[in-house]
DNA sequence: AATCAAATTGGAAACGTTTACAATCCAAAT
DNA sequence: ATTTGGATTGTAAACGTTTCCAATTTGATT
């Protein structure tokens, strides 16, 4: 099993009987290239499954930083950020761009320039925010602000999913275990969950929306107090994997047996958590990606737009009709 | 404040009044260079604070991939892996190597060549291990495997001062939350545990060491569940810093005031998770570096060797002398 | 058919290293 | 005084890109 030369820019170059600059020019899509050739260029890195040497754009000085931050406090702990941000790290260095370090001061601010900054778990009127905002460095938001660039799953439909499957399974008494009530996502959540239960003519109980604090520990604790102390439910939906599964034990721990007695949802889809759950996937990767792509227009100084990626329900074993 | 130019090995060259070939030979510690020349470039290397260009060395083909294999299941999803990942990465990085993507088939096994690989979270009697050996390619472990190259934190020393700090402390009956028996580094601690007990003259319990299975959720059940059945204990020695949260919200759940009822003591110092915990710190960055030297020393085809990596108690605000 | 401008393309330098090879230096041996 | 040979040092190519500038082609206009 002979170890296959990666092929370069020069061998892209000779087969499409072009030159360098004219295979640099239709990899980097500038103009002045004719179509004819540009078709031909692209059939060949197609061919050869060309990818550019990141490391010699980097060298040449194309190379462009961008800055990762992430709250003070969520720090990459959380299987969700710590998937995301080895997902961003990935879509940064496929767009031949650089990961700068991102050292942060106490504040959370940034200590190296970097060409835009991606924010991971700011919340509304964070100050780092603003930060940014007065200095006008171009900057990528994680969730819903409406005014600059930002990228977020699509929590409501993601909920309300979860939330009519459940309804569709003949529940009607179903418990949401939330997160911190500050969080967008989690107020996103909650109004995907109120907006199916409306749909299906099910009156709304504030008692029914418990904080998870979205930790595992947490949600178990929680959801074996308000069992304790008489709350009754044919159904969990769980704001994260993480606390679906605090949910799962204590129901276990309850003598409650899932998903035969009450059935439980997720949301994220998080590999090595999710197994089994039913629960509503987020495509980390193409969040990633598309972070970088509104960097990318960030740093022109395009207008500020918003991208909602989409989610999915994926039924799996802690589902079953209300029995 | 102007942005001050990045040093390169040319500006070395002048300074020192050499060719850019000779700072390079006394950068990487080749033979033939005049003593005198030596110490000149290096005092000017010293002044300027020149570090070489990671980017640019890689690109002239003199940089080494290594790769870091994390056993399938272990991923980054714990806090502990997912801090040694980052700091590997750095400290590979700043030996001017280079990680290579490690992307793994099903066994876990390496699809890429490196020229060393670092393994995290490989068991005794890991296949790959054994696959590793056959292939004769360089590796280095985590843990302590003689006849290997590996690294590992002074377990036995950590839960040794643990244990003997509750000991000081006045406590005598110490339960201890183990990890998964299968892992050594829980075989380690136990064994440092049972050490500090020998010294002060308690006698070793059984009964007294429980699984909480690495995760904060499993110790909390096995801890409130044994205290329901009746054991009594006045300190805890959990194997991990998850498992002391998990130890520290049971006891609260149970009404047991910790410090001042009970006592409790983590393992690794992992930020945001050990604050106000008095735990064993481990150097995680020190660890990583010392993987990257041995893992250059397992290319060279050195003979195996191991090093174990100091670690210290740091008395926070979860022990208290016995009420 | 000749001219011109625009469109397209090629060529080469630059980025910061490493390293093989050539050139120089120096001291010792003749 | 030469020669020799080892020790030291300098030189330049190579790594894979990007990009500026110059060269060529194309197509329209006269």
């Amino acid at each position: 099993m002979a170890v296959k030369e990666v092929p370069t820019i020069h061998d892209v170059a000779t087969l499409a009987g072009v030159s360098t600059g004219t295979v640099s020019r239709v990899l980097n899509k500038r103009p002045g290239v004719h179509p004819e050739t540009r078709v031909r260029v692209q059939e060949v890195v197609e061919r050869l499954g060309y990818t550019p040497s990141a490391v010699a754009r980097e060298l040449s000085g194309k190379g462009e930083a961008l800055g990762i931050l992430m709250a003070p406090g969520t720090r990459r702990l959380t299987p969700y950020f710590t998937l995301l941000y080895e997902m961003l790290v990935d879509a940064v260095w496929r767009e031949g761009l650089r990961v700068e370090e991102t050292l942060v001061d106490n504040a959370g601010l940034p200590l190296l320039p970097a060409k835009a900054y991606i924010m991971l778990g700011a919340h509304d009127h964070d100050h780092r925010v603003e930060h940014m905002e007065r200095r006008k460095l171009p900057f990528v938001l994680l969730g819903v602000y409406p005014g600059a660039f930002w990228v977020a799953p699509d929590d409501i439909e993601g909920a309300y999913q979860a939330t009519r499957h459940l309804l569709e399974l003949g529940h009607r008494k179903i418990l949401h275990v939330s997160g911190r009530p500050e969080r967008q996502a989690e107020r996103e959540r909650i109004k995907g969950y109120r907006k199916a239960l409306k749909e299906y003519g099910v009156n709304f109980e504030a008692n029914m929306v418990i904080d998870g604090e979205f930790s595992t520990l947490q949600a178990y604790r929680k959801v074996r107090k308000v069992w304790e102390e008489g709350l009754r439910f044919s159904a969990v939906f769980a704001a994260s994997d993480e606390m679906a599964v605090g949910t799962v034990a204590a129901l276990e721990d309850l003598g409650i047996q899932v998903p035969k007695d009450v059935s439980v949802v997720g949301f994220d889809d998080l590999p090595e958590l999710s197994t089994g759950l039913t629960t509503v996937r987020q495509d980390i990767a193409e969040i990633a990606r598309t972070c970088v792509r509104l960097a990318k227009d960030a740093i022109t100084g395009a207008k500020p737009y918003g991208v909602r990626v989409p989610v999915q329900l994926v039924v799996r074993g802690t589902t079953a009709l209300r029995g």
